[in-house]
DNA sequence: TAGTTTGCAGACAACGTACTCCTAAATATG
DNA sequence: CATATTTAGGAGTACGTTGTCTGCAAACTA
């Protein structure tokens, strides 16, 4: 069951890394952010220009540059991250795929769908970047491989 | 947020339409089928065609012709429709995209996201076209537009 | 047997996602 | 200024999903 498309997947954990990394380092170079996650830097370069777009990172060119979080850790969501990278991904649609579906004119799943959907929301708007990478450096939990 | 394809949405609205309309009819032509649902003809020709081989409906060709359950709605369940329609859709993935994932190797999201993904899993399994069927009738659910 | 109705099977186009590659622009350093 | 480093941005390929069309096979009707 994919929930986020492979592209919101790398910018989710390449901003993880960048996070964990950018305490010593201001920036991190995307070509290093590639190798350390196993993926494309030619894919998560675009990726990552999404995120710098909608002001989540910045970026700096040249030699020592590369790309930072343009905002503490804890004031980044998923949920955040999910709107500019996949900015159609709506969490309102019918699970039957039917117009107009709500509390008013229900499809015959739309309570037990709303009540696992509402779930799946508030775990992307209430998970912060800082959360994640507590998590993983503590509980030595992982976002490679 | 598409849990599920165009394809199994139809397939799943086409069957619960049959299961409605075959009590007095035996077979249902596909043309009738879409266009009480609004559907391509085309399309749903082949959306169909998987559900026969897979022995969740049988087919007849010629003048009153069509399709029809194979089994009671009752042992038909969504799981089995999904099953049929979209064979390659699990419901183990991590929603971190790791391979490996798991109770013993979690990605950070792992345990909330293992609680919500179980419970879509139940509803899937445990919801038959005949629970849906009755919600429809009794309720006034609808499966069109 | 001829003609009509219906599903079956294969080819094909349109579109989005994933991914690759190439060139330009910005920045640092010697 | 020359050169290396690094992101920006546009073009192009590959593949799966969606959707369309055409011809064929099966079954009924007269």
């Amino acid at each position: 069951m994919k929930m986020l498309s492979n592209s919101c997947l790398y910018g989710i954990r390449a901003s993880l890394l960048v996070a964990s990394m950018g305490e010593d380092k201001k920036y991190v170079p995307i070509k290093q952010i590639s190798a350390e996650l196993g993926l494309s830097f030619y894919f998560l370069t675009k990726i990552l220009q999404k995120l710098t777009h909608h002001k989540l990172m910045i970026s700096y060119r040249g030699p020592n540059g590369g790309v930072a979080l343009a905002k503490p850790a804890g004031e980044i969501t998923l949920m955040d991250m999910i709107a500019a990278i996949e900015p159609d991904h709506t969490f309102e649609d019918c699970i039957m795929g039917l117009k107009g579906c709500g509390d008013e004119l229900p499809c015959p799943l739309h309570d037990q769908w709303a009540t696992v959907r509402d779930q799946i929301k508030a775990m992307f708007e209430n998970t912060n970047l800082a959360d994640l990478g507590k998590k993983i450096k503590e509980d030595g939990l992982r976002i490679s491989i």
